[in-house]
DNA sequence: CTCTCAGGTATGGTCAGACCACATATGGTC
DNA sequence: GACCATATGTGGTCTGACCATACCTGAGAG
């Protein structure tokens, strides 16, 4: 008995039908959707399968749901697509699926990257100073860390690429504790600050291979192992 | 007024709970959680809250709902990440919180990386070699790009690194149709054929820079706006 | 006229119960 | 033992109800 036709559920054609409305009607980040009572008799569906299908969207990062009433009531289009590719590595390494050894890699691959990238750009290098100096406050590793992510992902956001952003912003999120760990290990951060120095300076001086290289040695630095 | 206190909703709630029994209880893909009905009695929720919670993780292709009865019926743990990253990739487009430039760059980005870290471990390469076949007897652009998709995920799985695989996989389904104008634009696949075979070679000679720059040098061909 | 505040109302959030379709289990029949 | 009708447990869906929330409205006070 071929079982190859799969039945399309009442959420999933819910789902569709959602997705070409926003391609027809042009919509964007901030626009609104009909509210759940509406959609559904509008599709002729229960309330309960268009509950489930902005349930969707929601976990993928394309809708926000408020409650109350008024214009920023109901089922808002937003545009984080961090979030769900947060949740997506927390639960696939809870699963066994990923290895932290693959997130730190292809942090390593991205930051090299974007690095290279904004120093061949040219890209506004504020926000990693500030990161810079905000990390030579810290006082716990708990706070180096959370500085240090801005400066990471600060790269990400220089290289121009929203999606190598959004992807570096979610690696490190996953890699949060395995960071701090790494920061108690060293015991000191002046190491990790000439680092960061250096990739800085690279991106500064548009030199894209010595901000990779400078990149590369950094992580180096910080996670031995790899 | 602050509104600094969001509240938690109750399928977040039974997310959470689901979260901390696979952890809890090793689960892994292949399990199966238990029924809804038995989950919402359990939690002392509603059925529909467990639903929305259950919809959440069939969207992040950690969970597949079978209905029916037997050891294959019910909420069993998966693990395919690919799904979800394709769905996200589809939505932030059409949202154009995305575009397809920075899409076709990551893809750059992570194609490089793959086939030089193949080249360096000495992967196999008979997926590689088979997809090439595959696509010397496409008959039609669709076709081509078909089997020139699974070539380059191929490079990516060679990587040994399952996240880039997964992202490398959802960054083509994204492309396809980009594929192929591409291809059509092009008309003829030989200067492609050449440059997969360059491809190819650099791997299997275990040479990194050489495949880092073939993959460069191949991309340039098949997209020259970039 | 303006301000204040109580009630109205539209919104999402949740639950309970019912029914359906489906696929396996079960047990009777031959 | 093989076959088939039925029972059972599963997800899928709908309906209707109620709640909490937050804006909106308008009457009343000043």
């Amino acid at each position: 008995m071929e079982r190859g036709g799969k039945r399309t559920r009442t959420f999933e054609e819910v789902l569709a039908r959602i997705e070409r409305r926003i391609a027809a009607d042009g919509l964007t980040a901030g626009d609104r959707l009909p509210a759940e009572r509406r959609l559904a008799e509008e599709l002729g569906v229960g309330r309960s399968s268009v509950r489930e299908a902005l349930r969707v969207l929601e976990t993928l990062g394309v809708v926000s749901s408020q409650v109350g009433r008024g214009p920023d009531a109901g089922a808002v289009l937003i545009s984080r697509p961090d979030s769900a590719l947060t949740d997506l590595l927390r639960l696939h390494l809870g699963l066994a699926t990923l290895e932290m050894r693959e997130v730190v890699d292809t942090r390593h691959m991205i930051e090299q990257w974007a690095a290279a990238r904004a120093a061949a750009s040219g890209a506004d290098t504020s926000a990693l100073t500030s990161a810079l100096s905000r990390m030579d406050r810290a006082r716990t590793p708990d706070e180096f860390v959370e500085h240090d992510t801005a400066f990471h992902c600060a790269i990400a956001d220089a290289s121009g690429n929203r999606l190598v952003s959004a992807i570096m912003r979610s690696l490190r999120d996953s890699m949060r504790r395995y960071a701090v760990e790494a920061v108690e290990r060293l015991g000191d951060t002046a190491i990790l600050r000439a680092g960061h120095v250096r990739i800085l300076t690279a991106i500064e001086q548009g030199d894209p291979d010595g901000a990779a290289r400078a990149v590369s040695a950094h992580l180096a630095d910080a996670y031995p192992g790899h």
